[in-house]
DNA sequence: AACCCGGGGAG
DNA sequence: CTCCCAGGGTT
């Protein structure tokens, strides 16, 4: 037993969050918690898992459900591939008959890296695998002064290796739950009260002033515009919507037909346009009118200026090619991002 | 190794 | 504004 993790414990016992994935040793629940804090914060997933929970209560549920259903149930909460590997993962282990046991097979599960697997296993099988999250590298780092980058290879082999060594293997899963916690509530990235820290006494990056320059991380990510031009058809009681394809953001959601241009382009040129043109087909337009422009969409390296235009059409009855003709009043049934949740708000509301 | 993939909260 | 969150996948 070494003297690091009984401090984290005995903090652990006094500070601990009380969460519902804590309550159960059920490997799927526990699974499903993982996927969703996954760069997500507690107080963000909080809500989704219990929902997830109530609709999509064992592995077989959720294979036996449409992939449409699932995206709609993370509706909102980004990084839609791991609703769509959850699911896929899900039906995987529906074959299989039962969750896997040990931490090669459960890393196996599409969705599924070294944290994933090593919180699932010392949660719900109590097997001796530190967890290495930002939470671990932050406290790490700091608690033992080291300033190799976290987002480089050699910085990760590094850390991993302490977090086997410092790991309690007789309590793996208390120990890597204070550590998260640790970090989560007393090791946190800006302004820690180290004043009040249990490991206060032995923090090198305390006694050396560097709490505020650690981690150390290497990498700047570049964001890149884009600009997005949605076009809400109006035929009657019916618009139009289509599934984003692979390759892209947003995979599997649905939004209204989106003209790209590669830079910032106005209504008139914008409706000027080949794209535009070969969009309604030659259909005789009633009336344009705007729904909302100049909103700036931010994502984790893109930042997308979208702009979105009503285009109702004289006849009330057309198909466009490639895009799926649903009534107005169902569109929320379909999963979609929020910037295209936003637009819906703004059409629905308007519509009373 | 570099890049891609969301959204929200804190400071 | 910037940074970071119970990361993982692809190239």
């Amino acid at each position: 037993m070494n003297r690091f993790a009984e401090k984290l414990i005995t903090w652990y016992e006094v500070n601990q969050r009380n969460l519902p994935w804590r309550e159960t040793k059920d490997p799927y629940k526990i699974w499903i918690s993982e996927i969703i804090l996954q760069q997500t914060r507690v107080a963000q997933g909080y809500d989704y898992y219990c929902r997830f929970i109530q609709r999509f209560p064992d592995v077989f549920s959720l294979a036996e459900a449409d992939e449409d259903e699932v995206m709609k149930y993370w509706q909102g909460l980004g990084y839609y591939s791991r609703a769509r590997n959850l699911h896929a993962a899900a039906r995987s282990i529906a074959g299989m008959g039962k969750f896997p046991e040990t931490y090669e097979e459960v890393r196996k599960l599409k969705g599924v890296g070294d944290y994933t697997a090593a919180a699932i296993c010392s949660f719900a099988y109590d097997l001796p695998c530190a967890v290495v999250d930002g939470n671990v590298y932050r406290v790490l780092s700091r608690w033992m002064g080291i300033d190799e980058p976290i987002d480089s290879t050699k910085g990760k082999k590094l850390f991993a290796g302490l977090a086997d060594e410092l790991l309690d293997k007789k309590r793996p899963a208390l120990y890597n739950q204070a550590i998260m916690d640790f970090g989560a509530i007393q090791c946190v990235p800006s302004s820690p009260s180290c004043l009040f820290c249990p490991l206060n006494d032995s923090c090198v990056a305390l006694q050396t002033g560097k709490v505020d320059a650690l981690p150390c991380k290497q990498h700047k990510i570049k964001v890149i515009p884009r600009y997005f031009h949605y076009i809400y058809v109006r035929a009657g009681e019916y618009t139009y919507l289509r599934k984003r394809p692979a390759g892209d953001i947003w995979q599997n959601l649905y939004e209204f037909p989106l003209i790209e241009t590669s830079e910032a382009m106005e209504e008139e040129k914008l409706f000027a346009s080949d794209d535009f043109s070969a969009l309604l087909q030659g259909n005789p337009i009633k009336n344009v009118r705007l729904i909302e422009k100049n909103v700036k969409h931010v994502l984790s390296h893109r930042v997308i200026h979208a702009n979105c235009y009503e285009v109702t059409l004289e006849a009330d009855g057309c198909e466009l090619p490639g895009y799926l003709r649903v009534r107005v009043d169902d569109l929320h049934k379909f999963p979609v991002s929020r910037l295209v949740s936003r637009f819906f708000s703004l059409i629905l509301n308007q519509n009373r």
